[in-house]
DNA sequence: CTGAAAGCGCTAACAA
DNA sequence: TTGTTAGCGCTTTCAG
């Protein structure tokens, strides 16, 4: 059942099928009814394949996301697919665990599939692989840092924003004392966050203590076994900073495996604003980055670079902002000294 | 850049490089390790849309899930890409959210992409679907439900093992007066687990209670709204069980808001075991459902279709098992009568 | 064991 | 405006 057996039933050529289908407006409206009412008739549809390699466009892009298993992606991930579809584009979808590796290995899958563009959306991205993507020509996106390159564009998220207000709430309810749990510190937006971090405690006048600048690693567990050290080793401070929300809710978790809750005990802000961060006992007061506006732009950069005509100027960088949230995890110190 | 460019450089036909790649073993060592070489030096990588198209094998399963937004599906579909991979298949995904319309539109997206196997992993699928999938002659795998078709297998879930053994334990505890909240009614699963409370709590002896049977829709906030109604209008149980765990997640959320807690107030027990259930506040009570196991099966029935000879037989049906799993959320009841 | 050649289903010149 | 035809990059007969 291919493109003949629709020419053949409607009387046309398969040119005319093929026409008609991808609507060309040259075509005779009474020749494309018949079209119309013979692919009805036969519940056809084109191979993709076919179609792809001929055109030389496989209207898939690739999505590259660190960790499905966090919420912050699939969430990313939803508004990507539901972008893209609109664009008329499929999505193959790879997750890499942090590993660069896999990162290397996703992207040749995509290629091999031959994707229309690849956005890369997993939080930091280490140097070397980054120099490979440079010589490819096809569409990328990037989050934070990317190889300079035509084809592709970096969105460049606004981290110091929203952790200078968390930074500013932290001690304008009085607390001095404030730790931060990172992600994993090769990655160029874990630092970056740390480093948002830092200059922000200076900036509100506050010294930050080595001492309680933990790594992470972006997961629950991490995030339980930081505050797990800061409980037996380091002494905690009043408030804890974390690279994102999973993180924190491993905190939340470790303060109550020993009795302790926020913010009682200890003030936490997360960072992402997850959905689930709203549900969580008691609501998390965390960082909001938009997964929409990030998907969103994220998919227009691509189309952007796939036809340019069609879709206006793309800005070669996007900025994201992101803004404090302020629920319940976060109070006035305890008269700990 | 293609197999052409590999066979001149290799001094051998187009042929003999599709045969080198193939692992044909007729192929003489000799020349093979000439194409080998020409194929590293060109870095060149085959069109998987020509392979396709020629081969009428895409390698590509589609999975379909219902709301990639509910961390179940994630760590199914993480599960999933995992095996699949190692067959030497790739995922395209689709999210539904419950709308048998988008069902219906990604079974479609998916032919057109000419998978060679698609998961259906949501959880209930309407009727009319199923007969419209049952003419399809690609391998399907279905979950609890599916249309009686050689090329498709059904993973039936024993709710029931799980479900009493959650009844039982609050029966054990001293509980008698249960509710439940349900995921949406017209979805097929979500009136066998409902159906298997029901039994399970005449099994033990137990009475149910119109009134605390809810309806929900497998999200947070269901489960926050139907625990709401509970509160107003209904007076409450003294525990209950909930279809899913963001459900669950949801009660406990409601719970807090009027200054309530689990278990002291209400013992509450989830469906799934979700990662992040460890990690509520106090630890969620839940029944597990091993979605490693159904990812491995649903990509073993698919595999096992698409070559029956080289997987072994394949179970026409195949059992996954659910276990409750106490934490803390669950207790004896409160002196309220 | 290897190569030549015929398509897979479709699009895009080019001709009519 | 429509039809004819040459491929897209690959696999797979079929001869040699």
């Amino acid at each position: 059942m291919d493109i003949r057996s629709v020419a053949a039933l409607a009387k046309v050529s398969i040119a005319t099928v093929s026409r008609t289908i991808n609507q060309v407006p040259t075509v005779d409206p009474e020749l494309a009814a018949r079209v119309w009412a013979a692919i009805d008739q036969l519940q056809y549809f084109p191979n993709s394949q076919a179609r792809a390699l001929v055109s030389g466009r496989s209207r898939l892009f690739g999505l590259i996301v660190s960790d499905i298993t966090n919420p912050f992606f699939p969430e990313l991930i939803q508004g990507f697919e539901q972008v893209a579809v609109e664009h008329g584009y499929e999505v193959l979808i790879g997750s890499t665990n942090y590993d660069p590796k896999r990162v290397e290995l996703c992207i040749r899958r995509m290629l091999e599939r031959k994707v229309d563009g690849v956005a890369i959306m997993t939080f930091g991205i280490e140097e070397p692989l980054l120099a490979q993507l440079a010589s490819r020509e096809i569409p990328m996106v990037f989050i934070d840092v990317g190889p300079d390159h035509a084809r592709s564009t970096v969105l460049s998220i606004d981290y110091y924003r929203g952790i200078l207000q968390g930074v500013a709430h932290l001690a304008g309810l009085g607390h001095t004392k404030i730790g931060f749990i990172s992600g994993p510190l090769p990655l160029h937006s874990a630092q970056t966050r740390r480093d948002c971090f830092l200059t922000a405690m200076e900036r509100v006048g506050l010294k930050s203590n080595p001492a309680w600048m933990l790594e992470g690693d972006h997961t629950l567990e991490g995030g339980r076994d930081a505050m797990g050290k800061l409980l037996k080793e380091r002494g905690i401070p009043t408030a804890l900073m974390c690279s994102n929300d999973m993180t924190a809710i491993g905190v939340l978790h470790a303060l109550f495996e020993v009795g302790m809750k926020a913010p009682e005990d200890l003030s936490v802000i997360g960072f992402d604003d997850i959905h689930i961060a709203e549900y969580m006992l008691p609501p998390l007061t965390t960082i909001r980055m938009s997964r929409t506006e990030l998907a969103r732009s994220a998919v227009d950069a691509l189309v952007g670079h796939i036809d340019p005509e069609r879709s206006g100027m793309v800005p070669p960088k996007v900025k994201i902002e992101t803004e404090l949230v302020v629920r319940r995890t976060t109070g006035a110190p305890a008269g700990r000294g």
